[in-house]
DNA sequence: TATGTAAATGCACATGATTCGCATTTGCAT
DNA sequence: ATGCAAATGCGAATCATGTGCATTTACATA
């Protein structure tokens, strides 16, 4: 396996569990369900209980290493590392495959937002649709 | 409590499980979950059971009379009546309370998203922030 | 480098939302 | 009124996720 090895998070003890997780995500393509990264590391090394990779994968969003998202009303968290970038996501309803977006609709909505008095810190946008493989008529 | 009863969904037999649900739904002031529903039937009619009122309420939904919802990565999914309104949430990072927005950033965005080779059905936003009451500097 | 200790993990089991199976009841067409 | 398919009551299953506790591990200190 490619080594990437992205900085260690500060203040967080180096494991091998954590070693395992961090590595996984950082090969990933697509954000990864805890289950996801569970069969992906059986693969190569060692086992790593999926209850740990759920205690891994919450210590890494505190520490802001990794973003947790849901997609779809339903099922499975996703997990994937920070880019620190502003992103949002389309799910395919055929596939359901995640397609990442880079730009934003709501960058120039939000500030125009007060008229509700709601203070907005943060938002989510997500998409649902046809990926270019599923869409029927294209 | 006040009668509102909006028309019966067509090829839905009715049944008081049936028209509880509809009833709660149709003086909720805000999106409900299925417990939610489950406790406001037991204050003055018949019980309804739990199982019940999560069948009720996919069918509901398959029949359009009723939008599902999660918010905030959240456990829970709420329910709401279907008012064929364009719709978004804001929901407070303190009380939880759940804001309801008229207004769509997505309007002029999503015609121009092509550019993944996505093809767009539907959206979903979604705002944290602080509501009026919470708000620690309004 | 050895080692003590707090923190992390393995493991089994708890939990909370949602669903399923099946016997009983109910709505409605006849 | 009554027969039958559909709906419900009820319990128990399921699925993702979290927790408790004994054991192991990383890392600071000697």
């Amino acid at each position: 396996m490619k080594e990437i090895q992205t900085v260690w998070p500060v203040g967080v003890k180096k494991t091998k569990p954590r070693a395992c997780v961090l590595s996984v995500l950082e090969h990933a393509e697509s954000p990864l369900s805890a289950m996801d990264i569970y069969s992906r590391i059986e693969k190569d090394t060692s086992t790593v209980w999926l209850s740990t990779i759920y205690r891994i994968l919450e210590l890494f969003v505190e520490k802001g290493v990794v973003v947790k998202t849901t997609v779809m009303n339903n099922e499975m968290a996703i997990y994937e590392l920070n880019h620190y970038q502003h992103k949002h996501y389309a799910v395919c309803v055929s596939c359901r495959k995640i397609v990442a977006m880079n730009n934003c609709p709501m960058e120039k909505f939000v500030p125009k937002l007060a008229d509700n008095g709601f203070h907005v810190l943060g938002h989510k946008v997500e998409m649902y649709g046809y990926c270019k493989e599923c869409d029927p008529n294209p």
